[in-house]
DNA sequence: CTGTTAGCGCCTTCAC
DNA sequence: GTGAAGGCGCTAACAG
């Protein structure tokens, strides 16, 4: 058996090339090319045209192993193709590109162990910082976001937080976006209004029940946690078992408020084949005012989360972060306000 | 003034911090821990469990550097927080994931020279493969595609490619697609169909337009380009506009085939507020199958492209052909079946 | 203004 | 089975 003989054909200019062709150090080349002041004028000059005209790049790996400075960012979502997710994601990106960083983008697929794995690999890869919309709940362990402080890289939460004192967090306003939209139905004269709850060990579902809850107590209605609060997750198919489910148990309903869209369309869904009517019968508002949600018939109201904001401004924070390197880190929290979008299906009153 | 002092504290551990602790020289520690067998059982065992103690991470940077493979590949799509991008992106996430790659994205905002920059940037980045969906059409300069060739590393491009001799390609059907969206609408009785056809300097588009023309002409309809096939963009206002401006000239027809899912939401919704009856007086198909598409009523038909599979595809793609590393590299076409979801908005007849 | 040297963290010959 | 040395490509002292 022979071994295969792989020629290495370097594929690449390196600055040693340039250096050997115009019999010039390293160390100049590499100045010439920084633009460095303590150059001169024509060496600089020349050895930038010859860089151009060898097709020279600059390997940034090397630079980063030298810099400690990756110029990498590391984004970790449940899912890269919600639009959610993808839309802080390009806020992100859009924010961070100018000064020259590259976003690594990693799906956890909504697994804490998943998460996990990809935090270590990020740190392994070196990135300058990691953005996290997690899927860890409150009581579950969060070791791996210690990890990420530990090694001195800012941590930004963003949507899907948990309590973490050491990372910076944008989030919106949820218990407000929640109290608003429940007002709301109530205000349409709505009075047995169930609220698709989602997974209550995150913050942001949570606080999205709390404020249904206050709009309640504040207008007078008691909350019956039993009969009206469904545990649904953020999937269609779950909003459209909640509502078979409340059928069956003949539960009386005039409105469902749901902590997700998804969830909400999965209702519109099931409430139309079902010929109940929409907002006639039940009235219906979602949460998170994604793309699809305002082309039902009726449209359906929902509470807008300005996924591109979220993404801008977690940006900023990790930027700051950057900046105070070296200092005692000081995380900071933005809570974007959440604005409700009152549309069609929860219009009962003209 | 004083110049700020910043203590460097290394914040990681490297191999020669546990060969230090261990008195062990560093290469029988590393050694050890990429599990080499030339190495003592007790030695290994030793070191693998300090370094877990010390909370040693492999720095991949370094290793990137030293190997010739970042281990990291990059994805340039116009906008990510389009359904069908994210999800191309997903795919090939998925699919490289299990093999240690990391994916970084760009986005171009469907300019060609930013396209050309970020292409720059992730090989700079010295990334091991480009997956692309072009914004540059046919008539434009593809240097920049050329010097990923170049450079040695697989270039892959998704949906949106251009005739490029050395890339791989992994796109759909789109000639087939759109002819048997426009023979359903034939078959639904339709004679005038008007066509929006989006930029058709765009592989992807003129071969929707020539479906549509050969669908056309096999059914012994004339073919109007003039009267009937609109240029739009892929953007829901376009779709309204074209509405309008057929609306104004006064053209009757009763169908609109669409390359973009988009513009047919436009059109859905001009329609819809002059009061035409969708599919009775104007049949709709689209291209896409986006997910909101289906949420509309009536629910809009449209061609799926499957961009899950695509980016699979196209992940496939690049493994084989970095693995074929040195040999000629061999480009590969994937054609998918583009499939047509039939819904409301096209069924004229029971 | 320019060249020499060293080192970022790792792996991998080459010796022993 | 283990250690020493060199180099991936780059920059930043340190000399001159």
């Amino acid at each position: 058996m022979y071994e295969m003989v792989f020629m290495k054909t370097k594929s690449h200019i390196t600055i040693y090339d340039i250096s050997k062709r115009l019999k010039i150090s390293p160390s100049t080349v590499s100045r010439a090319l920084n633009d460095n002041p303590r150059v001169n004028a024509d060496t600089k000059k020349l050895i930038v045209e010859t860089a151009k005209q060898m097709n020279y790049k600059q390997n940034k790996l090397a630079l980063a192993l030298k810099s400690g400075q990756s110029m990498v960012v590391g984004v970790v979502v449940p899912f890269i193709n919600r639009s959610f997710f993808s839309t802080v994601i390009r806020g992100i990106e859009e924010e961070l590109k100018p000064l020259g960083y590259h976003v690594i983008i990693c799906q956890t697929g909504e697994d804490s162990s998943a998460e996990q794995e990809n935090i270590y690999a990020l740190l392994d890869a070196q990135v300058d910082g990691v953005f996290l919309s997690t899927s860890t709940g409150r009581t579950e362990s969060k070791i791996h976001l210690n990890h990420v402080i530990e090694h001195d890289k800012p941590l930004v939460l963003v949507d899907r937080g948990v309590d973490f004192a050491d990372a910076s967090t944008v989030v919106i306003d949820d218990f407000k976006g929640a109290y608003e939209a429940t007002k709301h139905l109530i205000e349409q004269g709505c009075k047995t209004i169930v609220h698709f709850a989602c997974d209550r060990k995150f913050d942001i579902y949570e606080n999205r029940f709390l404020g249904y809850s206050a709009a309640l107590e504040d207008h007078g209605i008691r909350l019956d946690s039993k009969k009206y609060v469904i545990q649904t997750n953020s999937v269609i198919e779950n909003g459209r078992a909640a509502v078979v489910d409340l059928l069956k148990q003949n539960i009386e309903f005039d409105a469902v408020f749901s902590a997700s869209d998804f969830a909400a369309i999965g209702a519109y869904l099931e409430l139309e084949e079902q010929g109940i009517g929409i907002p006639d019968q039940v009235a219906l508002v979602g949460f998170g005012n994604e793309p699809f949600i305002k082309y039902t018939r009726p449209s359906i109201s929902s509470v807008d989360q300005s996924p591109l904001e979220m993404g801008r401004r977690a940006a900023q924070l990790f930027l700051t972060s950057i900046k105070q390197k070296g200092e005692d880190p000081i995380s900071e929290k933005i809570v974007l306000p959440a604005v409700l979008h009152i549309r069609n299906s929860s219009k009962k009153l003209e």
